[in-house]
DNA sequence: CCATTCATTCATTCATTCTGC
DNA sequence: CAGAATGAATGAATGAATGTC
């Protein structure tokens, strides 16, 4: 049921395959895809705290599953999808195709390995649960992709933290994990990094802190 | 070139954003003459909040919008926004060099989620209506800005709420919105937070209320 | 190919600047 | 100050580029 891939292609850029050729004009970057639908419909009073373990018991809502449920759900959409013969990079451009939202393959394996946020995880799990089901029903259909290749704005250039200054960050963030900017300034100016970066790091440091399955803890 | 008319003295600070240098120009070199068809309108109508005073059945939506216009041209204005390469960063710049009046990627994104107020959503509407007009049709000749000083005036350091403070907060706007100044500062008092903190906190907490899609309310 | 890290864009929250009681 | 329009700062969602088998 349920065919809208009429929406418009998002396309991306694929670096992988040929790597020379890729000349022309530098197209408009098109980042995002539309993230809009929004199923929402959040009953719930506010999310669960960060905490995946020690759920209390919460009410099993339909709608709103349990850690358990989306650690269950992960598992078993992994292996059904290498079942299948799919990689989770041919899972999140599918899902642009049938829906309008692509994803990329980063997104893909931090929902496999419960690396999102919980809120995040909920709004992914019915798309990846469809995309399943239609899926292995339906006998191999050849979802064919137009890629077109799309890049211009400019990036900039990947900076390289060292071991040792990783270790430094890590130990402030471990004292101090919401540095204010004169902290990130000094600490930056300590550590031979652009303020910039030293800063985007502890955004990142934090975010890492709320995942599912959050900092240097394994599995469960 | 250009240079801003700048109606408004407003001359305040924009603390120098970190923003690595002029984003470049998307450079709108793409094709794209045939609308996207996606015609499929899912769902159905939101009821929101307010309903402008409206009499004709189909006004002509130039001078006064209804509520399903906005909704449906902010929709639309996302999509092409996209299509076209833009952020809604570079859209706020846009207005500026090209109407003189700038404004924020806060701005457009409230304006596309239907965060502003109604009155306020008309105001924009033709403005963005316009840009998009001149910047699909236009091809290339990507508008280039200058940059303008900021100066630095002091800003508050920005305080953050507890999650358990803000559920109390909120908590008290639901039994009563608009506190006497006695009761914000009792409030404050027992929150530990500066009595300031509090007020502006119901100010921005009541202006939520009367947004096109207002408070917690999700869209259906 | 899958996993992680640095980086960007979008969304929300606390603040500010008027206007005019 | 209340209200409205707006924004800087911050948080959340995502990805390109890298690292690793």
């Amino acid at each position: 049921p349920m065919s809208p891939p009429s929406g418009q292609p998002l396309l991306y850029a694929q670096p992988y395959a040929g790597l020379n050729g890729m000349l022309g004009p530098p197209a408009p970057a098109l980042h995002h895809g539309l993230r809009d639908p929004l199923g929402a419909e959040e009953a719930g009073p506010h999310e669960l705290a960060a905490s995946p373990p020690l759920g209390p018991p919460e009410p099993p809502d339909d709608d709103a599953p349990s850690s358990d449920d989306l650690e269950q759900f992960a598992k078993q959409f992994k292996q059904r999808r290498i079942k299948l013969g799919f990689t989770q990079a041919d899972v999140g451009l599918a899902l642009g195709t049938l829906y309008g939202n692509v994803f990329s393959q980063t997104t893909i394996c931090r929902f496999e390995a419960l690396q999102l946020s919980f809120k995040n995880m909920c709004k992914l799990k019915p798309l990846l649960n469809k995309w399943l089901e239609e899926t292995d029903s339906s006998t191999g259909s050849p979802t064919n992709l137009d890629k077109i290749a799309a890049q211009g704005r400019k990036r900039k250039k990947r900076t390289s933290i060292e071991v040792g200054v990783k270790g430094a960050l890590e130990n402030h963030f471990l004292k101090c994990p919401k540095p204010s900017a004169h902290e990130i300034t000094s600490l930056a100016d300590s550590l031979q990094l652009e303020k910039e970066v030293v800063r985007v790091w502890f955004c990142n440091r934090r975010q890492k802190e709320k995942r599912m399955t959050p900092a240097g803890v394994p599995h469960p």
